[in-house]
DNA sequence: TATTACGTTTACGTAAGCGTCAACTTTAAA
DNA sequence: TTTAAAGTTGACGCTTACGTAAACGTAATA
């Protein structure tokens, strides 16, 4: 392999193994439109800017979202959309995915301390059991 | 439909309405151990009970659980799981959860304030707009 | 009594998100 | 030069979480 000398490109295998994603899945997200890696002849090459949407990426599946869903989003950035109604589009579409999201915060707090609830049941029957034997 | 005097019971229906869930999914859940409503005939009652499990159910699933994972988390509430082994791979299990729920919790936070950027440059690109055309 | 509304089970269909070969090429090392 | 490692494109398979009939029962209503 050439001496790559800043190396801010990266593999496939080189990628997925940073992410903890497989090379298939790189590869169906590029299928999918969410990542544009350059190509070497006919090998994959990823830049920085890769490993940021990469990173997006994951993000918004750890959130629940669609890779189509996401897709939205990076064509939102991409397209400098300058026409009026897409403005206008987007905007309701941000409102409704912060929505979602308000709500998803609420829910990650109340799961949160539903998990609290359980582990100090869990802690306590532990510690009688603890007792019960020792007498 | 005999009067029930404190009407706490509810058809499929209503509360398929009541949630927004389709019935097919209320008997989906049922089949995979998540309700139990009771029955009058063959036809299905729920109770109260059943609300509030659905309702953690559904939060469950916008946090994006699986819904064996939902299942995992309801048979722990029900065992009171008397055996120490158990105990203490239920406090794994939690901790497990709760590292999710941790990262989760950045990725909205992130998330929102994306959508922040996102949402601001959008109202920036509308003003320039506007500004333009009405010289 | 016929219709309409609502319920039931059984079963096949489907979309998303990969996993898993298969078959082949390219590149670096032995 | 042969081999091994890593990459490529199909293409089919699988799981989850339902959707969507089909075929039938029951109960109130016209």
């Amino acid at each position: 392999m050439i001496e790559d000398v800043g190396h801010k490109t990266y593999t496939i295998s080189e990628l997925s193994k940073a992410f903890d994603v497989t090379p298939r899945a790189l590869r169906l997200y590029e299928e999918s439109g969410l990542l544009e890696p350059a190509r070497e002849g006919n090998k994959r090459i990823y830049f920085d800017r890769d490993r940021v949407r990469l990173r997006l990426l994951l993000r918004g599946k750890r959130l629940g979202f669609a890779l189509s869903e996401i897709k939205e989003l990076f064509d939102v950035y991409k397209s400098n959309s300058g026409e009026r109604g897409q403005l206008l589009l987007l905007l309701e579409n941000m409102e409704d995915k912060r929505k979602k999201l308000e709500i998803q915060k609420i829910d990650v707090e109340m799961a949160l301390k539903e998990i609290d609830r359980v582990t100090i049941k869990a802690c306590k029957a532990l510690e009688e059991i603890a007792l019960a034997s020792k007498k």
